[in-house]
DNA sequence: GGTTACATGGTTATCATACAACACTGGTTT
DNA sequence: AAACCAGTGTTGTATGATAACCATGTAACC
């Protein structure tokens, strides 16, 4: 079977042609709110490829909230255009204000998860979060290694938890709370801190492991206390 | 009339299945950046779909940045899950746990929020917050608009923690919940269950503004726990 | 008349299979 | 040693078929 591919061929996956193709009828307002999308079949033979493409392009669009499609019925395109992504912007992160109120959101979730971790963690996540602790024990203190370690662990405890959002939204913030560190260079190095940092690690990783989700969330408070004061931050008490 | 209807399954694609399922193994770290996924083959046996299935799966996978692919060769977790920007799949929300964990995040954020906006309230906080709950006494009950009012005076409420990215959070997270609850149609109404509501949210308001943080953590629970069954969900105590 | 039950056609969701395009490997030829 | 080449595995695409579902019309029933 011959395709006719005189502008349909450069792209990278003809899913992509059709979603973007469909994407840009919708934005042109060729396709309003509401209305019905034409047939898979129709799609296919209109686009000239198979149904299978324009399913997955389809497929795309509607994780994208763009339209919405019900078996037997058909697709249609929706109604509001969603907010789906949640960004934050780095620079703005400079501000010690900002930089304060995300730590403090941080500090709420992570606190939340180290309880939630001692309550459900599996044998598997125990592994995890030691494998993590025994490999940050080997970097050198303040290096990107470390912190990304340390990163590494405090996934390991969100993993713990069994709810993959708080994994998802915990690493999104550690990882702009780290970005912001890194951009303010303000770690200074002393082999003292590392074992201070490392003891505090194993105090949680220890209330984890004794299924003590007090001793856990008490755990966890100290260590980002200690993190704030450690990257120049006066914390005040929360709770 | 009541009408109980059995967990209004719109039962989401198998496709959205299998890509929160690959997803959730690469937040967990059982698939690190860099590696390869199985082969389409391999996938579908294993989640006992077919080829398709999983084609639409890896497709948004792929639009959403998580992983790539070329043909020959396979497809691999992509090195840089994108860390600026979070995104949550509104279609993977069908499915009960994942409606679950976000419920809990949710709930994390708001009972601390309450706390905080107890310890830290202006006049104008208070004031935004009645302002808010007035208009909702207005609405009638399981409407559009009672909903939109709903969601504005838990906005109140983290605006009053002065920290913006509490509010941006929470705002994206409850919005999720709330179009997911839209979408599963699983809102019946009875106008008694508009009173407990509203007098759940007073509770919430005298808290704050009698700058009681632990009274008001202990009625956002209770409010939490309220709505939560008042959508079909049996919710585990949470310490 | 109004309601229920059934039949029909259309659409999406999924499955299964086949083929084309591309990547990698290893042996053969030059 | 370098170039060529065939074979195998994987992704990309095409095609046809079946199941689930929705909407609508029609006949049967009270």
């Amino acid at each position: 079977m011959m395709l006719k591919l005189d502008k349909v061929n450069r792209g990278p996956h003809l899913s992509t042609l059709v979603a973007s193709s469909i994407s840009r009828e919708i934005a042109q307002g060729r396709l309003r709110p509401g209305d019905q999308l034409p047939t898979e079949q129709q799609l296919a033979q209109t686009f000239g490829v198979s149904r299978n493409v324009v399913r997955e392009a389809i497929a795309r669009l509607r994780s994208e909230g763009r339209i919405w499609s019900q078996q037997g019925r058909g697709a249609f395109v929706a109604d509001q255009p969603n907010t789906t992504v949640l960004t934050i912007d780095i620079d703005a992160l400079q501000t010690s204000n900002a930089f304060e109120s995300l730590f403090e959101l941080r500090g709420i979730l992570e606190v939340q998860a180290a309880a939630f971790a001692a309550k459900r963690r599996t044998e598997d996540d125990l592994k995890a979060m030691k494998d993590a602790l025994s490999t940050m024990r080997m970097a050198p203190y303040g290096s990107v290694m470390w912190l990304k370690t340390d990163l590494e662990f405090h996934k390991t405890v969100a993993a713990a938890t069994g709810n993959p959002y708080m994994i998802q939204f915990l690493t999104f913030v550690s990882e702009k709370v780290r970005e912001s560190i890194l951009a303010s260079g303000n770690q200074q190095g002393s082999e003292d801190l590392a074992a201070v940092t490392l003891g505090e690690h194993q105090r949680i990783l220890d209330a984890v492991e004794a299924r003590d989700a007090e001793q856990a969330q008490e755990a966890m408070r100290a260590h980002l206390h200690g993190a704030a004061s450690r990257v120049g931050l006066a914390e005040q008490q929360s709770e």
